[in-house]
DNA sequence: GCTAAATGTTGAT
DNA sequence: TCAACCTTTAGCT
């Protein structure tokens, strides 16, 4: 269940247990038979996430692109690797651990300039070095679309989701359907320093926590899956700050949380 | 135990 | 606009 902090996490951890290695693939499955063949026995040279896009460059040129949409999930493990249960559209094995994916929205085998030509319409990924807020801000300051829309557009920004836009929007007190370009430059430099600051947090974490302790039901310890949030799945509750019902209405295409005093409407004229 | 929804995107209609 | 992808989890019985 992946935002980008979950992809960036996953290509740490594959490059750590296969990078360097020649590896086995195959498709228990069956739907990635060619593709696995393609790779197989192959060195991995390196894994490289972009948004939420994954890219394992093999020392041919080819790379397996990996895009796990809402439902792929990948796991790993050491050697030897157990029977495949359920449907493992790729297994790769490498010297001392295996990982296999299920599930994914791609699975399949590229030329650099297929990578090339989907990085290509992506945004900058706020936890890539040396991404360029500056190109998220053209597209951002010229549009007339809720920027709750724009924050999900990954050819504006690669990597964020639904959890990090809604509580974002919260935490930096905007109402989600003003328009992208009714923002200042200030506001949006706020809000991009402090989305990679929370998703290199989510990085190190595994998961995405955004409440502060004082703010949480039990302020004691971790967060719990249901304390992580201000406003994310909290429709109908009190908004934890001022008490507000939380609102929620689909934006996007998907399930947009806010607070509606957290959030104040915008109106023309006004920050 | 069952059902619905979910941190997302693609491809068919 | 909608089904598909396929698994996990929350919420209900």
């Amino acid at each position: 269940m992946p935002e980008g902090h979950t992809i960036h996490r996953l290509a740490r951890e594959h490059t750590a247990l296969l990078a360097g290695q020649r590896l086995t693939l195959t498709s228990p499955q069956g739907r990635f038979a060619a593709g696995a063949e393609q790779l197989d026995t192959h060195r991995l040279d390196r894994v490289e996430p972009y948004g939420k896009h994954l890219f394992y460059r093999f020392d041919h040129d080819l790379r397996l692109h990996v895009h796990l949409g809402l439902y792929g999930s990948w796991q790993s493990g050491p050697l030897p690797p157990p029977p495949p249960r359920g449907a493992v559209r790729v297994r790769i094995v490498g010297e001392s651990a295996y990982v296999e994916l299920r599930g994914p929205t791609v699975c399949e085998v590229l030329s650099p300039a297929e990578q090339a030509f989907i990085e290509a319409r992506l945004g900058p990924d706020p936890l890539r070095a040396g991404a360029k807020p500056d190109r998220a801000w053209a597209r951002l300051s010229r549009s007339r679309a809720p920027i709750a829309g724009l924050l999900m557009d990954q050819s504006v920004i690669a990597g964020t989701g639904n959890v990090y836009r809604a509580e974002l929007l919260y935490l930096h007190g905007l109402d989600p359907f003003r328009p992208g370009r009714s923002l200042s430059a200030e506001q949006f430099g706020a809000l991009w320093t402090d989305l990679r600051r929370r998703m290199q947090a989510g990085v190190r974490l595994g998961r995405i926590v955004t409440t502060r302790a004082e703010d949480r039901d039990r302020r004691r310890g971790p967060a719990s899956r249901e304390d992580s949030f201000y406003v994310y799945r909290r429709a109908g509750l009190a908004c934890r700050r001022c008490g507000t019902p939380v609102l929620t209405e689909v934006l996007a295409g998907r399930n947009l949380y806010w607070c509606p005093t957290e959030q104040p409407p915008w109106a023309p004229g006004t920050a």
